[in-house]
DNA sequence: AGTAATAAGTGAAATTAATCACAAATAGAT
DNA sequence: ATCTATTTGTGATTAATTTCACTTATTACT
């Protein structure tokens, strides 16, 4: 059984596995990956262990294959579409965020019921929110990024829900809970930056764990 | 002693608090806490506990107190100013966002290498980098937003420390960890999306925890 | 080939976090 | 004023997570 921290864990083996085949490393020991993420090695294996990544006793891991062990994992065979609903200032940044291509994410489109925003003929188009339900049908698509008004939250996720979405990344500052059907993860840039001022006000008084 | 998840905790109960005052609700039991908020309402008291907010046996918790007492917790008696570094797309898009203001954030520059970005004279100005270190020290500020590309995460990460900002927000894919003179929070929007996207395709074998 | 050194793999131990369950308090009813 | 129902506050318990510490495999050296 897997958490969500390990998931995390594993997508930052993953990336510091990618720097170090950068940087021309061939195989790595769990020893170094704890150095440098500030975990202990013993959970590196353990980590590497429930997600069936194994190495050599004495030889350590082999960095081409954790990662393609990792991709597999990732599903990363198959590139994965996703739209972004809400194309404010935020929707359009993450719309154009260059970040994702190399790791086999592709926005394919966005969706805003303000007419300005419309724009069909654009690279990746932005559609009404009106022809969301089709669109998701027929292309397919399971995962959506959230970035519209709060206050318009709660409708957007229900049309996704209706559209059979299984997949939402929120940055409204509504939360919303995940069940069955749809997966909800929700990241609010306000929590973050309180949470930071808090600590930095309080920092003799906290305790860091959990990085990411 | 705190740690990171208590005060996300914290804060999501100050968010559900103003929902409910704004409904008219005075008082609040643990229970109707625990209910929304997935979380056992013992632990919403324990949470209480160890923030110093107290309730009244029967009488659940008084609404206002309680907003009061987390305001003074979070230092909300003077406003946060906070720069962004880096104005692209996602830090012009976090540099006008809306939602900070009601929580006593205040963005008040912006910074950037590229000319064709500054610009002095705007509501919120965006200032030259060289300019960061000056600005900082006569302006107080001790927390940063870095939306700058990767390659410069490293080198931004530097100037910021020397400058004696306290706390970065940063939403580089390069991740840094805190140290006693500088607390640094990571957001990296790509892991969250592939984090998601595995939950979907995996959905039976993940178990949710980490609400935030 | 034999040996020494090293690092994965893994149960046991320790730590951390969350829940349970109950005593003490208190608001409201009688 | 007394009683009753209800909810806080908290020590004890349970659960989850991480680290420890040891066994075993494997590489490299003699």
């Amino acid at each position: 059984m897997k958490n969500k921290s390990q998931i995390f864990r594993l997508l930052n083996y993953k990336n510091l596995l990618k720097q170090l085949k950068a940087l021309g490393f061939k195989k790595v020991f769990s020893d170094n990956i704890s150095d440098t993420l500030e975990i202990s090695s013993s959970l590196v294996r353990k980590d590497f262990g429930t997600f069936g990544i194994t190495g050599n006793r004495k030889g350590g891991y082999d960095i081409e294959t954790v990662l393609n062990k990792i991709d597999d994992i990732l599903g990363k065979d198959e590139v994965q579409r996703v739209i972004v609903v809400g194309v404010g200032r935020i929707g359009q940044a993450l719309m154009h965020y260059n970040g994702f291509s190399n790791e086999g994410i592709e926005i394919i489109a966005g969706f805003d019921t303000d007419s300005n925003r419309i724009d069909e003929k654009a690279e990746i188009p932005v559609y009404s929110i009106d022809k969301l339900s089709d669109y998701v049908h027929n292309n397919k698509i399971q995962i959506a990024i959230m970035s519209v008004p709060k206050l318009a939250a709660k409708h957007t996720v229900e049309i996704l829900e209706q559209c059979g979405i299984g997949g939402v990344l929120n940055f409204t500052s509504m939360k919303f809970k995940s069940h069955d059907e749809m997966t909800i993860n929700n990241i609010d840039i306000v929590n973050e930056l309180e949470n930071l001022i808090y600590q930095v006000n309080n920092r003799e008084e906290i305790q860091d764990n959990n990085q990411n």
